[in-house]
DNA sequence: TGATTATAATGTACAACGTACAGAGAAAAG
DNA sequence: CTTTTCTCTGTACGTTGTACATTATAATCA
């Protein structure tokens, strides 16, 4: 009678995330590591968006067959929490020690800008509180450094890094979501005007929304387009920033 | 010779958003009318979230063949937008006219987080820039008014508003995806740490995260979870209002 | 050394998705 | 009555994630 199958412990995702599984002794080698998978990946994404990321496509890259993945990542959810934690355990950010704690947040908010905007694909695909992988827990721990000592309390620290931390992830996925949208249409400002504009003019009407087409129209001359993510950013920062003067420097 | 076949002239995403496309007169009689399916397609996403909604099982609900479907709606994207719409032209809001400025931006985040949160999967599928439908800009019109008056130019007034919509929005996706993990891992606090406190407590030594780890602790202890999208909520509404008081009360 | 056993790699297969397309039938227009 | 246009539908295609069985490989044990 030949013993019962052996249970194989299949890791965690933080096994995973710490590359914490031990890896087995016996069968053949690994054609492959986790780090290889994630890395073909990222690259993808980042040419190509999320979306090209499928998982034939990421093992066709590495020259495997598509199922080969499996035996080095559960899913392909938990590829892209991995995919996630590689990108925040890359990240450089700026020095700012002894410097004010407004321009040391500010430069937390611009490092963290910046690695979305490189990673157009990670900013939608982030999460609020991600798994504590080594690359996220680097990153809370710089960010937190740079608030502590400012009189907050620890759950305040925590409060205004989440808050900080929310707005800068979400003004980079609308960045992302213009660059994809004018990608998308390949229709000038003109084009969409001659198409839509009649339409628009008739059902706008002055009389229901006047505040709406006074200041909707304001609003697209002054940048140029209907949105201008750049400036959304650097008006939505020095608020940001602004807000959180009340519970530092009270 | 049959003639040339006729181009029916398909209708834009605006045309539909507000119901002006010129219904044909020639064929049979309609069996649905766009607002069915919108709010069919809006009923199982509220009760079983968004990727439930596929074009087969909307169909079903609605008695019809899946590619009817086809006839009402350009696909599956541009219905997404019109449930949003929909969603955006049924709220009701607070009327807070006369009232301080600060009273009457607090009663538009919280009309519009009461949104969110009673559409669970609206806060993930909004954009910050929706198309201009009819739903989009009544909730426009009214929010600007709340803000007209306070001495900000029309610029300003736009990106206030997209700044404290920007927040509303996130915390509120926040809220729905601590709600879906919760769901979904079926997991007492009490057995993810069993499973994984191990690992952690390994691997997050406090030489290379003394900041990190003190502060986890203690909001993870004060919120009574690793995360509160309700305290988040609040934190984040008081510290908006803030921001934007340094430019409205300039 | 030879038998055993855990593991890596892979091919096949399945259910689910959005939707293209062609055809059948209905109603208005000529 | 004929023609035209439109609604509705069934079938079918390409794509997705991944379950499963199979084969090859290497370490372990007798």
């Amino acid at each position: 009678m030949p013993s019962a199958t052996a249970e194989t412990p299949k890791p965690t995702l933080l096994e995973l995330l710490w590359r914490a599984a031990p890896d087995g002794a016996r069968g053949p080698r690994k054609g492959l590591t986790v780090d290889a998978v994630v890395d073909a990946a990222i690259e993808i994404a980042d040419a190509e968006g999320l979306e090209a990321v499928t998982m034939r496509r990421v093992a066709q890259s590495l020259g495997k067959a598509t199922m080969t993945l499996y035996t080095y990542v559960p899913g392909k959810t938990e590829l892209i929490v991995l995919m996630l934690d590689a990108l925040y355990g890359r990240m450089d950010f700026e020095d700012t020690a002894g410097r004010p704690w407004r321009e040391r947040l500010s430069a937390l908010a611009r490092d963290d800008y910046r690695m979305y905007r490189a990673h157009a694909w990670a900013a939608a695909a982030s999460q609020t509180r991600p798994p504590l992988g080594p690359g996220q827990s680097t990153k809370y721990e710089h960010e937190l450094r740079a608030l502590d000592g400012l009189g907050l309390s620890d759950v305040e620290m925590d409060d205004a890094l989440a808050y900080l931390l929310g707005f800068v992830r979400t003004a980079a996925a609308d960045a992302a979501g213009a660059d994809a949208e004018r990608e998308a249409s390949a229709m000038s400002d003109q084009e969409w005007w001659e198409a839509n504009g009649p339409l628009l003019a008739r059902v706008l009407d002055t009389e229901r929304f006047p505040t709406a087409v006074r200041v909707g129209q304001a609003a697209g001359e002054a940048h140029g387009s209907a949105f201008d993510p750049a400036h959304a950013f650097e008006f939505g920062l020095a608020r940001t920033l602004d807000g959180l003067a009340v519970i530092i420097e009270r």
